[in-house]
DNA sequence: GTCTATAGCTGGATAGAC
DNA sequence: GTCTATCCAGCTATAGAC
């Protein structure tokens, strides 16, 4: 499958599409500023010039890879709690919102062979940064849908002070971010029990694992 | 105070610790390859040539620099935990066991003026990469005690399987690591509500939320 | 649109004087 | 131990032929 290709295949993708595929890949493994344009563009067999050509420069490159990818997962996320609060009439149960909220950053577009996990490790750098550039592609991609599920779970906790939902809220993002990551650390001090890229399993523990934290007394 | 330098006072420290301190302060902010090591000595007012010469190459610099800040946190971790255990008679309480693993993390030195809140966004970082060197560095640091720690909760919870208990363990890792980067997310979130960055506050919230999840029902 | 070629820097590392 | 000077590989970006 092409999910195992080191090296994209030339025959079936548009150049842009292989400078999207490979840099996403890249910048996932070695970070922002561990890859250079040339490493892309002999990976993806395209000419070094073509990125300045179809994305203006590297941080062109890599924020419309950015949002690229964001967008449907932020679409995703309001249409999961849309569903839900006209489901449940117009108060969702905890649960369904975390899971609605995690769900898609874990799967990914399937339209992308490969494309899944490392964007999601891409991801996890950027949010760890404390650089502009990073917060700015983050917020921009991320802010509506975020303040939208804070307002969600705010009405599904009424004993809980907004602050303090925001507090968790923050805690569900390292939660999330760093299983999206898949550092390899849980591994190797589980011996190999979990494993963080298995999305059913990690969303089966996580979620209650969440829930239960965000139902706690309030301080 | 020392902590408000842009610039380190050449005049108290020796050549290794200028370098040390300006590394840790620019790795933390531009990610291992996003800084150079003219960068770091033109800051640090030492020569390019002198870093090679204390810690041998860029690697052997963080590398270094890792160890030195880990070591005492580590200690710290299991101190705290041997004194629980003591007063505890063997049995530490849960919340005792989460706060004795995450406040050596957020507080760090105090003898390290400035360097705290650098080596936390430093380690947060470096947790959130799937690269070896990375990997293999907190392995060296971190292994020993976070395996001591998840005996200590498999022990505190006598109900909960020992997988589950890794799961756990790995959420409350990506907690503390979200935290520790502090990357401005939630404060815009919460519009400047929340506070990561404040250690006491961040513990405050961040126990009793973890503590409930790893109570949470087995599944 | 696609390519070659290259400008103009900056990267890490080191040789060798003192 | 500390410095200057330098190597050369890599970087991003662009000019200009086709």
């Amino acid at each position: 499958m092409a999910a195992r290709e080191a090296v994209v295949d030339a025959g079936k993708l548009s150049v842009r599409e292989r400078i999207l595929e490979v840099a996403e890949r890249l910048f996932a493994e070695h970070g922002r500023s561990g890859v250079g344009l040339r490493a892309i563009s002999s990976e993806a067999k395209v000419n070094l010039a073509s990125i300045a050509y179809h994305f203006g420069s590297k941080e062109g490159l890599l924020e419309e890879l950015f949002s690229l990818r964001a967008a449907p997962i932020a679409d995703a996320r309001i249409r999961l709690l849309d569903d839900a609060e006209a489901t449940y009439g117009g108060a969702a149960p905890l649960e369904v919102i975390i899971e609605a909220f995690i769900r898609p950053a874990l799967i990914i577009g399937p339209q992308s062979p490969a494309g899944g996990e490392a964007f999601g490790r891409l991801r996890a750098r950027l949010a760890t940064e404390p650089e502009k550039f990073s917060r700015r592609i983050l917020s921009k991609a991320f802010d509506k849908s975020s303040r939208r599920f804070i307002e969600a779970l705010v009405k599904a906790l009424p004993g809980l002070p907004r602050v303090q939902v925001e507090w968790r809220f923050h805690f569900m993002l390292g939660t999330m971010y760093y299983t999206m990551a898949n550092s390899g650390r849980i591994q190797v001090l589980s011996d190999q029990r979990c494993d963080p890229g298995n999305v059913e399993f990690a969303l089966k523990h996580m979620v209650p694992f969440l829930a239960a934290g965000f139902r706690s007394t309030p301080l």
